[in-house]
DNA sequence: TTTAAATACGATAATATTAGTCGTATTTAT
DNA sequence: ATAAATACGACTAATATTATCGTATTTAAA
């Protein structure tokens, strides 16, 4: 219950290694995989799906490998959350909505307050103090 | 990721339910779980629960039931939602530490940080709150 | 004093979600 | 050409969550 999954567990990891290489020095998911002893295929994927996200910067070919891109300053954990695992939010009835409670729910109010809270500590800390 | 489990969300609905009702009235597993179309069984093990912990009353035989006993004021979430689901953080590294980074992993620090502004949140909401 | 309606709860089954792997294509430095 | 890397869809495995089953206990009321 309000757990991290391992995509964003393992995307922290690769996030803070590579901030503590020297600026634009790149790192591959296998040797990342290695240092910390992840599935690489997995983090691969993670990687790569922060690259789409222009969270970082992916070269390809030999010696290739994966750079931060974006100011990790400008960045909200809300955000970088939400770009891996989409709208963050305490229960799923705010998104797909085929809740079959038919308007009996009593607590859509409660949950809706609760979510503005988290959104809103989420928001208010940067994925860089984070990952520093 | 960071959903609430039905478990929680049964127990908000009821919660919410029996405070509707006139103080020391009582409301069994049965009506509540009509009410708002839950499953019964599922319900009754998360009342229990809760009487367990002391935050409702249960009375047995028939035309017993449950009814609100702590004042949900002096609740704070953080405690609600350890009763029923156990300690709360954003990973179970903290809590089971069969982790095997071996000391490789490099967000334990961040991420004790983002769990203490979780924890630090649930613990300014009070139940009565999110239940009234 | 029997019955029925309720709580109590361990064990198990079903389902959904998460995590991880496989196979293959593409890119590109050497 | 080759090899080392990213890219990514499809699939499988593992785990966690959700729900049900079966049975025992309590107790108000007929």
């Amino acid at each position: 219950m309000l757990k991290l999954t391992r995509k964003v567990e393992y995307a922290l990891i690769a996030l803070r290694h590579m901030q503590a290489l020297k600026p634009r020095k790149l790192t591959s998911a296998k040797e990342i995989a290695e240092a910390y002893g992840l599935p690489q295929q997995l983090l691969a994927k993670t990687l790569q799906q922060m690259a789409r996200d222009s969270i970082i910067e992916a070269v390809q070919g030999p010696s290739g490998g994966y750079r931060i891109m974006s100011d990790l300053d400008k960045i909200s954990l809300k955000d970088f959350f939400e770009k891996l695992e989409g709208p963050l939010g305490i229960m799923d009835c705010y998104f797909d909505s085929d809740c079959i409670q038919l308007g009996a729910c009593n607590i859509r109010t409660p949950i809706q307050r609760i979510n503005e809270n988290m959104r809103d500590m989420f928001s208010k800390m940067s994925l860089r103090e984070v990952t520093q």
